[in-house]
DNA sequence: CTCGATATTTCATGTTGTCAACTAAATGGT
DNA sequence: ACCATTTAGTTGACAACATGAAATATCGAG
């Protein structure tokens, strides 16, 4: 079975295909969470980024792989509704850190619930010796030294 | 971080983290490949979709999870490129096919190879052993009953 | 102090997404 | 055959997201 000439790719290939489709119903759980507080995916992740502290705009841009300016207008959107609030920073008078309200980080909160509701779904068939195998295998394709 | 008797599911919920770290990866691979050729996200997987064969507008919001008359935008965008054309249904005459131009189904088979290459960085790490049981236990998250 | 780099915003523009309203065509019951 | 109901697709209005260029303010090095 472990044939090093077996065709190059295909076994390659429907991996990143179950890859696909799980990236798929990732994001259909995800916005229909979000959605279930009004929030758009973009908000609800920016919100998650947020929950453990503030964060300056630049580091946040870098996070959501996006542009700068992109992140100015979901920090207003999400400031307008009293769930972000904007502040200077003590150290460097460009920055501008983003803060989650009380409000916003109880959003978080629930927000990370429902997608604990997400997991049971997916995941439901699997055991615990399974769900730990493949644990390991996700960690040791991302490249996490959690070894 | 804390030792303490995590609620219901710790291992799980680290799975789903690293759900969502493969996702974000997916995505930026995926965008990056699609620029490639001037494409957005959403026109790579519409090309995607129709590499196959002709498919009803219809059919194609199903698969994309949007609405009708987003597909009509998108497929607008692809057909201006050559990429895409529209055509009558013999069977149903309020139906209309979207099919995949030579150019496009080009495109899409070099998309689908650049996508091969997104394979190789997150997936080198992986043994054929290795990958054999990952394609495993996705497929049987999934519910596939590919056993 | 001046010069170049950095952080953020604003503006213009294009794509994606939803929803409601519309046209055209199929379908089903009488 | 007739009419009501569905169904497929488009259109238009509108919000969110995303990029890029230009503007402003601040930092840091020389």
């Amino acid at each position: 079975m472990t044939e090093r000439t077996t065709p190059p790719d295909r076994l390659t290939r429907e991996v990143v295909e179950l890859i696909g489709e799980i990236v798929g119903r990732y994001h259909q759980e995800y916005d229909q969470a979000a959605a279930a507080y009004s929030l758009t995916g973009a908000q609800a992740r920016m919100l998650a980024l947020l929950a453990p502290g503030p964060s300056p705009m630049r580091l946040l841009a870098e996070q959501l792989k996006c542009e700068p300016s992109n992140v100015t207008g979901i920090v207003d959107r999400l400031e307008s509704r009293g769930l972000v609030e904007r502040r200077p920073s003590p150290d460097d008078r460009r920055v501008k850190l983003a803060e989650a309200t009380d409000e916003g980080r109880q959003t978080a909160t629930r927000l990370r619930e429902s997608l604990g509701d997400f997991a049971q779904t997916p995941l439901a068939g699997l055991t615990t010796e399974e769900r730990t195998a493949l644990r390991d295998l996700l960690r040791r394709m991302l490249g996490d030294p959690t070894d």
